[in-house]
DNA sequence: CCTATATAGTTTCCAAGGAAACTACGGTTT
DNA sequence: AAACCGTAGTTTCCTTGGAAACTATATAGG
């Protein structure tokens, strides 16, 4: 009979910890520029795709696609985000940055670096790319989404 | 003028995208024994120190006095754990494991267990403890809590 | 002794996101 | 053409947890 595994045992438990602590900060930074940690992460892959569907969206950010309809809501009220509906298929539409996204994103990408920076910065190189690749490889192997091609 | 870097360029992104997908795995699995990961975690730690005040829980686990208050109600209600209310100060009370709690800790650690080897089971013993050495070298640079003395 | 202060725990209010039902629309089958 | 199916997006309901106000109690200071 062994004994019960100490939470501390688990890599996941660790992982959490601490990525819920990094997350909370990034929360913190961007919260002045009165935008989310999600909202951040929408808005970033809209910098790269344009004009997309809700439903790429969702895909792409791991969300559902009731999250991202609200999360859009949310970024329509605050005039970061347009909407273009369809005019042969009214089932899509697409999501834009706005004038005031395009201008905000380079922003808190900066937030973003200052983060990475505080929590990370300390590891040399060599760390930071096994740490990389670590995470990456996980992904791949759960084929939780399709990395990028780098 | 640098290009505004990508969600993929930082750490704390992937340490996330991870970390998500690893509880999300391991709320689903400790579901079936109608827990949940908070309250796995709850409960593990009163199997070591045993009946104690909610506000060392609180800290000891990370969250707020009023998430904890809400969380032992739960287990008080699925007859996890027991409370009992200082006789000499009554402002303090203390929570421990009931007779169910002490029987369901160590399927839940085993379930733990099984979830970690499924996402971390391919490391080599040397990846995996540089993994436990860098995240709790952040955990220690920031401060956040009180690492175990091991 | 009585007031002020600190502390433990609770409660209220709120925001976020998942699950699943639902709506709307277009394409396919018969 | 009508019924059916699949897909995009929305909505409803629910759970969780933080922030901060609140309650009850104990201790310290005047």
């Amino acid at each position: 009979m062994k004994k019960t595994s100490q939470i501390e045992d688990h890599v996941g438990y660790w992982l959490r910890y601490v990525s819920n602590h990094v997350s909370h900060a990034f929360a913190q930074r961007v919260e002045r520029q009165g935008v989310t940690v999600a909202e951040w992460v929408l808005l970033r892959e809209l910098l790269d795709t344009g004009a997309v569907n809700p439903s790429h969206l969702a895909a792409k950010i791991g969300m559902t696609r009731g999250a991202v309809s609200k999360l859009v809501e949310r970024l329509l009220q605050k005039d970061l985000v347009v909407r273009s509906h369809s005019e042969n298929d009214r089932r899509y539409q697409t999501i834009d940055l706005s004038p005031s996204g395009k201008q905000i994103v380079p922003v808190l990408g900066r937030l973003a670096d200052e983060n990475d920076n505080e929590f990370f910065g300390h590891l040399t190189p060599d760390e930071k790319t096994s740490l990389f690749n670590l995470l990456q490889e996980i992904v791949r192997r759960n084929g939780w989404k399709n990395l990028p091609v780098d």
